[in-house]
DNA sequence: CTAATATCTCTAGTGACTAGAGGAGCAAGG
DNA sequence: CCTTGCTCCTCTAGTCACTAGAGATATTAG
């Protein structure tokens, strides 16, 4: 007899929200489950393992779509693992860019708040700083 | 005379889209402008600068709201600069916590992507890691 | 006068959920 | 058997900050 588990179950034992599991489901990214005589979802160990899976690739930042592929190579195991290699390559590649205009955007923070001396916002650095761009340290943040 | 413009003269002059713009307009970030005979929409210098100050603020990573209370700071020159210090405060200890995590998920993936020796994706340490959190080399990424 | 361009309003879509309404299943205690 | 309280059900709508598109009108250049 294999063991089985409601969707409060799945929820705790994956970290993902009820609503997060059903909407995962509606998006195709968890399998339609068995259902009780009362209508209830029941999942199976293997549910569980594609919950983790998938809560493990959000927390690491994998967009939706990145996870249905890599969930895809996760199944077919003769897949050339340079597939999956790409999706986190480019994944790496999207954070790098995204910590260096974020360190940009911290150093440009930390210079207006320590030029800021004034006590009325008429004087305040931040308030300038915003107000005219020219004076920006950076040409772009984004 | 005071010189006026057109939404697509405020769009190239502040680089915020025309969609943006009102946009910003139906949310309350910038003014209900003046209009022509045939409706459209006339804009003051003030509104090129409020644009410009907004667009700033935005590439900054500031959020809609904070901008509003940024916007009010800048129209009322006698508020406590420190007001407008706390918003930008907050917002780089959001932005540092966010470069922090961001560089834990960096070190995972970077270890994934040199652990991963495989041809085949049964061996693809990428696929491994994520379907096994116990491996992970963080507790927290988010 | 015509053709091209700019602008108008309005609606709906994006991503990844989250919140809430209103109803039904289910287990334990009295 | 009945009630209480919890879990679960579906469905709709809201979040943030836009973006895209349809279909209509205004303005400008030639």
């Amino acid at each position: 007899m294999m063991p089985h588990f409601s969707i409060g179950d799945l929820s705790k034992k994956s970290g993902i929200k009820i609503t997060t599991i059903r909407y995962y489901e509606g998006i195709g990214l968890l399998p339609v489950p068995e259902r009780s005589q009362g209508g209830r979802r029941i999942y199976a160990q293997d549910d569980v393992r594609q919950a983790l899976f998938i809560r493990h690739a959000r927390e690491l930042g994998f967009e939706i779509e990145d996870i249905r592929s890599l969930l895809a190579l996760l199944k077919n195991p003769k897949q050339p693992c340079k597939d999956a290699d790409l999706i986190a390559q480019k994944h790496l590649e999207r954070i790098n860019s995204h910590i260096a205009s974020l360190e940009a955007l911290r150093e440009e923070l930390t210079t207006m708040l320590q030029q800021c001396p004034g006590h009325e916002s008429k004087d305040c650095q931040v308030i300038k700083t915003l107000a005219d761009h020219s004076s920006c340290l950076h040409d772009k943040h984004g």
